[in-house]
DNA sequence: TTTTGCATTAACCAAATGGTTAAACTAATA
DNA sequence: TATTAGTTTAACCATTTGGTTAATGCAAAA
């Protein structure tokens, strides 16, 4: 086995990620791929059988990612209101980190959405506990209001995501009414989620 | 000139519609509409001389549609809070109808955000007060806390719409913990949003 | 009825694209 | 050095796809 085998095939991964994460499973071509990476499109098909299951290896890796940013929901060892900032500091780290990844996942679920209830249950079994759970069973112990759990877990990933997703009709809207969006709102943007957990959970 | 001329032009749109909705600029295939329209595909090019012509006027009705939703921020016959509720009310109704209507703008946009820009530039126009303007006066004659006017659209933008285009990844992630994502959370979505709108703008 | 001009279609084309093949290269191994 | 087995490439193929063309249909005008 050569040095550059492990070389070639991450070099391929990135490029795939970034071409895919751009022009989403139709958009993409192979040959831009390849060109990325520096190597021949044959060379891909070596690599990867076809391009699904090249897709599959990113889209995968982007999904799981993704679901691991909900793992703190699960830490017993801190207060319900202390795992959801610490939630949204990641996630929203994360996606400062990866701006395409929200866009990404939801554009290719939107197009295929049959292929992409398997993989969920499939990431979902790792981390039992789930927000909903977690919610419902601090509601019972009267630890926080009787808010619904569904409507507060989508407003808070609403909050969360949307603003990455969003960003190119932000910009304009936006416009000159303020310089560019970056670091001081990513902290603002930070605060303002928390803010609003602190009201929907505050007795 | 034919009867039927108005009535074919009608059913391409409808049909492109359909069809780019569902896959985008690049997914969408030209005989895909040609089908959905029950027409020809050398018909499409009679009518709208390529795939861009086509999709520039679904985009745009889209686009247009999209922002005459926030029209009602200029009612300066309603008090801000109103204004605000009433643009919910609106917004998640709309949604409601076109649930497609926001993934498929910003899909589109991410894609290609140079050309939004311009068209955007052209709608804009014609609403003259937007909500960060009301925002910022509303501020300084000191009738709401001094908030961050940008942090404030954001947010409300994101509670509306980011149900709708993360729809599918819900679906999955509220499994069996509730039925369906139906019409008792469409009034109990819009709810959530108004209050967090009452519990930022109240003093 | 014949003509005219728009509407519609079947057949076709060129380019793009995912994928294949057979040959060439390369570095260990015998 | 000769062999072997994995790696890389150029050339090629079949299919898909946006787009064109030339012929046909058809309703109103002459």
């Amino acid at each position: 086995m050569k040095l550059s085998d492990v070389n070639t095939e991450e070099r391929i991964l990135e490029a795939a990620k970034t071409v895919f994460m751009k022009y989403g499973l139709y958009g993409a071509r192979m040959q831009d791929i390849a060109d990325t990476a520096g190597i021949n499109k044959a060379l891909l098909h070596y690599y990867f059988r076809n391009k699904e299951k090249l897709f599959d290896h990113v889209f995968d890796g982007a999904l799981s990612k993704y679901f691991q940013q909900m793992e703190v929901f699960s830490d017993k060892s801190l207060p319900l209101i202390e795992r959801i900032n610490r939630y949204i500091d990641q996630m929203i780290d994360f996606l400062t980190e990866y701006p395409q990844m929200s866009i990404f996942i939801i554009k290719e679920i939107s197009t295929n959405p049959d292929l992409f209830h398997d993989k969920v249950h499939k990431i979902k079994n790792h981390k039992s506990t789930s927000l909903i759970a977690v919610l419902k069973e601090s509601i019972e112990l009267k630890e926080i209001p009787e808010i619904d759990p569904v409507i507060f877990l989508m407003n808070l990933h609403s909050l969360c995501a949307y603003p990455f997703i969003a960003s190119p009709i932000f910009k304009v809207i936006i416009e000159k009414s303020k310089t560019t969006w970056s670091d001081p709102y990513h902290e603002k943007h930070k605060q303002s989620v928390k803010d609003f957990v602190a009201f929907k959970l505050s007795n």
